[in-house]
RNA sequence: GGAAGCAUAGCUCAGCUGGGAUGAGCGCUCGCCUGACUAGCGGGAGGCCAAGGGUUCGAGCCCCUUUGCUUCCACCA
């Protein structure tokens, strides 16, 4: 039985429909199949805060092309899926939700907090999923994870207490980034830098004299762009070699409101140039500073609590915000005469990628993994070529991060998250380590511990997701079989957070890369570039998208028109070109499924073949080749882009109407069967090569067309139950066809000149005329005459004739000038000579540029000697091509004149 | 301060290992309801491939310099 197909594609209805049968068919799912070899990829896990954006959007169709192309190919695919808890988005967007509620984090308590938090998960953490299935995306939901499940929770205590044990990872006071808003420390990578317009302070400490009292004379001037932060001053540096201050060394200042005498230490970090080359040393306060503190063994002395106000140590600033605390301790320096001048000053200030408070570095106790050995195999993984990134400029990038990394701060002063596997005694304050609570502290004996209030980065999970999801730590067959993934697709804005921590945790734990290929791709932006945000209100949503114009056309846009690794501009043209492709395709299965219909399609032979059959087929054999290549070396775009041209161009624009003569105009049974099944067994290939892309679109005209297949004739398609599963087209040895390749694209140039004549001489296209083709070569008189049929709808003729000489043709007929051939056409009484003359002048000008060229490079002795011999070859052929058209042209000239 | 990317048709971008830019979409323009498709068909205009130098028989593509834009990293107080 066949369906009726609708005059325009609307994939509403169609989509959900596949998606479930798909589901229900279970085509997603993997398992375990030694006898084929296995396809990995592991999603980037969504947080569960999300909605789709345009950036998943990209991501996952870039991973279900791969996914589906490899399916096809027989490999044994998982695409893993999953999603990331991510605790401290999470847990802001919780906390901002109960203080809506009137209810404060803190009141409320860890305990119905963390009640709050799989609340939350549970309501959001499906909504991206669900998203995620609108789009297409085949990944394997049977095997679903979350970074928060007793798996994942499992992985990450077992990684946390091997790393530990073997001294990878420490606790220990040190610098960090400090949220005042959020109240947690944060990595170095969740600081971005933002510049902002401040004010450089220049501040003067009195030297201390040799009575051992502040000089009222001699000062030590410094600027500083955070005033307050003098209350934490232990000390004063200049440059051990600037002969300004050579004099001070040895010396103190006292430091003024707090009257602490600091030393005037000496440190190669000091900058002569800049400023006055005197700069404060806030050991407490300043990374810098701190690294300066060290070699000089200053105290630290913190002065700021939590929430960014001045603690105890800041004397009568005690309890002042810091900007408060910034006012008061400059409006004091002033009145005490401290003061030298304020300027405006832009610099960067470090700021929180969350809630985009300003930092504040402050000296903690916090959790630290040791990176210095543990990035050794990530390194030489990427060097050695074990792991490719591409576009490969990135590992420039990613070089750049492995030769400055500093220890990764790993634990936040969150709840939502996985709770440090550390447990204190509450006598003796042992810390232990392990994977459950002690019974009792192994150095004392005493039976209560505390764990450790702390949660883990929420990197720290989604390091180990390539193998956490597959079992890890326990050695499963599905840990075995399908790890090391084959690819991971992810935006290069992660690579820091994400892709390097992966691939180190994958060395480290299995002792193996955690993937062969990272395939990054760039942002995607609204129309006039810039980045979708949702201050600027720019975003689109992809929902939205597939509401109106279908998953398929959103896919194709993802993807089309763009270059790997680089950023993107959506905007809604493109994605109506998209669906017109989209329409396009439709439109042509259903042309071809009316002509097929009640028809017996057989396959003919080669020899039943016309020379257009073979035309397109040779053409589509050479598509499969090249769009495999590029596929498999990861060159989507390039890929489908080739599809589209030939499925446009080549297979609707010219094919299906070269045919449309055999199938409504002739009795010729033998070539309309022909014809039929070249026009089927190309639309089934092309189906297949675009499917990847445009899983629905396919899927719906494959089973349609197995559907009125299976009602009349023979079929090629019974038993095939979805497009998703059926074999990858293989480039044939017998589909070449070389030569029919050559006639075909002869009459194609003669049809397009033939129309160009006609358009240029405003010839009405209801008006046919007689076409003669004169030529002395038989080869291309006989590929007219089989291919008279098409030629004479495409070109308007009345009628075409053969002849080899220009006999009985009318003196003032319209040439056409084809490398072999000169086609004559006589249009009678409309004929201006003079104009006619002047057209074939201008395309004499062409051919003489194109022989000058040629010449050029033939004539030239080193060409000759150092060009290989298929670029020389090709050059000579076409020199006698331009130079037979050429002596044509010049022959009509002449007897035109 | 260090690094990377981009600069090709009016606009947005392709151009895969160096071999006439018959580049794509949109836009523009002229003509078509040609029995799949007006979400369409046919024709056309429009590019010294940012500038300058070099390598090569040959450069949009490789190297160097310059200019402009974007981004990443560092964070000099």
């Amino acid at each position: 039985m066949s369906r009726e197909l609708a005059k325009t594609y609307d994939p509403k209805g169609i989509e959900d429909r596949l998606y479930e049968k798909w589901l229900e068919k279970k085509y997603f799912h993997a398992e375990v199949d030694h006898s084929r070899t296995p396809f990995t990829i592991v999603i980037p896990p969504p947080n569960i805060t999300g909605q789709l954006h345009m950036g998943h959007a990209m991501d996952n169709t870039m991973q279900d092309i791969l996914i589906r192309f490899k399916r096809m190919q027989g490999y044994n695919v998982l695409w893993q899926p999953g999603t990331d808890h991510a605790s401290i988005a999470t847990e802001v967007k919780i906390t901002e939700k109960l203080k809506e509620e009137g209810i404060d984090k803190h009141e409320l308590g860890r305990e119905k907090f963390l009640e709050r938090a799989w609340a939350w998960k549970k309501e959001y953490g499906g909504r991206i999923i669900s998203q995620l299935k609108k789009m297409g995306s085949s990944c394997d939901w049977d095997r679903e994870r979350f970074t928060m499940d007793e798996g994942c929770n499992r992985a990450v205590t077992d990684a946390f207490v091997k790393m530990h044990e073997k001294g990878y990872i420490y606790k220990g006071a040190r610098i960090i980034n400090w949220c005042p808003v959020c109240n947690t420390s944060i990595s170095d990578a969740e600081v971005i830098y933002e510049e902002q317009a401040g004010h450089l302070w220049h501040i003067k400490y009195p030297v201390i004299g040799e009575d051992g009292k502040p000089s009222e004379t001699e000062f030590l001037t410094f600027a500083t762009t955070r005033p307050e932060t003098m209350l934490g001053d232990t000390a004063v540096a200049i440059h051990p070699e600037d002969e300004r201050y050579a004099h001070l060394i040895g010396k103190s200042v006292l430091l003024p409101i707090v009257n602490r005498v600091i030393p005037v230490v000496t440190d190669t970090y000091v900058d002569r140039e800049f400023g006055t080359g005197v700069v404060k040393i806030t050991p407490a306060h300043d990374p810098n500073d701190f690294e300066v503190g060290k070699r000089h063994d200053l105290p630290i002395v913190n002065i700021m609590n939590d929430n960014a106000t001045i603690n105890a140590g800041g004397g009568r600033f005690e309890g002042m915000d810091r900007y408060e605390a910034r006012k008061a301790i400059v409006d004091e320096l002033a009145k005490q005469g401290l003061l030298v001048k304020i300027e405006d000053y832009s610099h960067n200030v470090g700021t929180h990628d969350r809630c985009k408070t300003t930092v504040e570095p402050l000296v903690k106790e916090q959790w630290f993994v040791k990176m210095d050995e543990l990035i050794q195999p990530a390194v030489e993984a990427v060097k050695k070529g074990e792991i490719k990134l591409i576009p490969q400029r990135m590992e420039k990038t990613y070089f750049n991060w492995t030769d400055n990394i500093r220890d990764w701060c790993i634990s936040r002063q969150l709840w939502w998250g996985h709770r440090i596997p550390a447990y204190y005694c509450d006598k003796c304050g042992e810390v232990t380590v392990a994977g459950e609570m002690p019974e009792k502290c192994p150095k004392c004996g005493h039976e209560h511990l505390t764990q450790d209030p702390d949660t883990l980065d929420t990197w720290f999970s989604s390091a180990l997701w390539p193998f956490e999801t597959l079992g890890w730590p326990e050695q499963t067959e599905d840990l075995k079989y399908f790890y090391p993934t084959d690819v991971l697709v992810t935006g290069y804005d992660i690579v820091f957070f994400w892709v390097i921590r992966m691939i180190f945790s994958g060395y480290e734990h299995m002792g193996e890369k955690p993937f062969k290929t990272v395939l990054f791709h760039g942002l995607v932006r609204d129309g006039q570039g810039r980045k979708m945000s949702k201050s600027l209100g720019n975003g689109i949503d992809p929902l939205e998208v597939i509401d109106q114009y279908g998953a398929d056309a959103l896919r194709l846009t993802m993807i089309t028109g763009n270059a790997p690794g680089n950023d993107m501009r959506f905007y809604y043209e493109r994605v109506e070109n998209s669906r017109n492709f989209a329409n396009k395709v439709w439109n042509a299965s259903r042309f071809i499924m009316m002509n097929m219909e009640g028809k017996e399609v057989t396959e003919p032979g080669a020899a039943r073949l016309q020379p257009a059959d073979k035309w397109i087929l040779s053409r589509l054999n050479t598509l499969i080749r090249e769009v495999t290549d590029n596929m498999e070396s990861f060159e989507l775009g390039i890929a489908v882009q080739k599809v589209y041209d030939f499925i446009w161009d080549e297979f609707c624009d010219w094919y299906i109407e070269m045919v449309k003569p055999r199938l409504y105009d002739s009795d010729d049974t033998v070539s309309q069967n022909a014809a039929l099944w070249t026009l089927k067994t190309v639309l089934i290939d092309a189906l297949k090569l675009l499917h990847p892309y445009m899983p629905f679109i396919t899927e719906e005209i494959y089973c349609t067309l197995r559907d009125m297949e299976g009602a009349s004739g023979e079929s090629t398609l019974a038993g095939e139950e979805s497009i998703m599963i059926s074999a990858w087209p293989k480039y044939r040895e017998d589909r070449a066809f070389g030569k029919e390749e050559k006639d075909i694209e002869i009459i194609k140039e003669a049809v397009r000149g033939i129309r160009n004549i006609r358009n240029e001489m405003n010839v009405a296209p209801s008006r046919k005329a007689a076409v003669y083709v004169v030529s002395g070569d038989d080869g291309i008189l006989s590929a007219f005459t089989e291919g008279k049929l098409f030629f004479a709808s495409l070109a308007y003729a009345s009628d075409v004739m053969m002849q080899k000489d220009k006999a009985g043709i009318a003196q003032d007929a319209v040439s056409v000038v084809i490398p072999g051939a000169t086609l004559y056409i006589p249009f009678a009484e409309l004929v201006d000579i003079a104009q006619e003359v002047e057209r074939l002048k201008k395309e004499k000008k062409r051919l003489e540029g194109e022989l000058a060229r040629v010449n050029g490079m033939l004539s030239n002795e080193r060409f000759l000697s150092k060009a290989p011999e298929s670029k020389i070859a090709e050059e000579k052929e076409k020199l006698t091509k331009y130079t037979r058209m050429m002596e044509q042209v010049e022959t009509r000239l002449e007897q035109l004149k």
